[in-house]
DNA sequence: ATGACTGCAAAGCCTTTGCACGCAA
DNA sequence: TTGCGTGCAAAGGCTTTGCAGTCAT
């Protein structure tokens, strides 16, 4: 099992939740992941193993996730949210969506983390998070 | 009347559109404001000055102007779409969301988007859009 | 036993689509 | 006259909420 799947049950538990068998599921599936993941795929993929959820809970669990910090909601445009676990000590990354096909890669740059970090103690705002989108095309057309 | 307003609507006739009432009002409205606005807020604005308009209409002025280039569709999250001017020779720009009361401002740098460019030019993915977005706090809330 | 957790169904948003009428060209 | 443009209403997605039964503690 994932370290983050531990980690993150565990900081449910500290912060008084129960360990009921919707949200465990939903934190055992976001631990497969390395990158995001919409609330339709959580729940595609549980159904898939039989592990049959209400929709419901995997919204509320990943709200509560969020809301710990143990996931970050990441929106991509196209009007669904997408979550990620916040592995601890794992790299900060944004996402590359590809117009054409709809996949959603990762991708790092220190250099581009620099710039906002520098450009986010110019700015008169109190800037917490930030999220970098790249468009365009992976090359999937291509044959 | 702003430039931009005169330059949409022409090439938005160059296009083979023909001269409706609803897309005129709506393209009038995006020509008052320089940030990013939801379709909700031009209709808002078209009823406060007794231009009622379908909001079906809104929606299909602004795709059509996003098909042309003339706007770009902004994602800032919340599940809703922004819209703005692309005003020729102006500065392109990104958005700071302030958390506590929903404001969206615009910022701009030079040395994030030479980040970007870079990054781009490295990656193997065609980079068609870029998209960068700062959560945090305006400062509302300070008295 | 108590109250959190869950699934289901219904309701809420934003956005898109279908359709008949009206207007620009 | 032609068929694009428009408004209205209905339908579509994603997400949230209400509620009663169930389960963890």
């Amino acid at each position: 099992m994932s370290e983050w799947v531990e980690h993150a049950l565990s900081e449910l538990g500290r912060a008084g939740y129960r360990r009921g068998g919707a949200r465990t599921a939903v934190v055992e599936v976001l631990g497969r992941h390395s990158c995001a993941r919409t609330a339709l795929e959580i729940d595609d993929e549980l159904r898939a193993e039989d592990r049959r959820v209400g929709r419901a809970s995997v919204y509320r669990a990943l709200e509560q996730l969020d809301g710990l910090g143990l996931v970050t909601k990441v929106d991509v445009g196209h009007g669904t949210a997408r979550y990620e676990p916040v592995r601890p000590g794992g790299h900060h990354h944004h996402h590359m969506v590809c117009d054409d096909c709809g996949n959603v890669l990762p991708f790092e740059d220190p250099e581009l983390e620099r710039s906002i970090d520098r450009l986010s103690r110019r700015l008169d705002f109190a800037v917490a998070e930030h999220e970098v989108v790249l468009h365009g095309s992976c090359g999937c057309t291509r044959h």
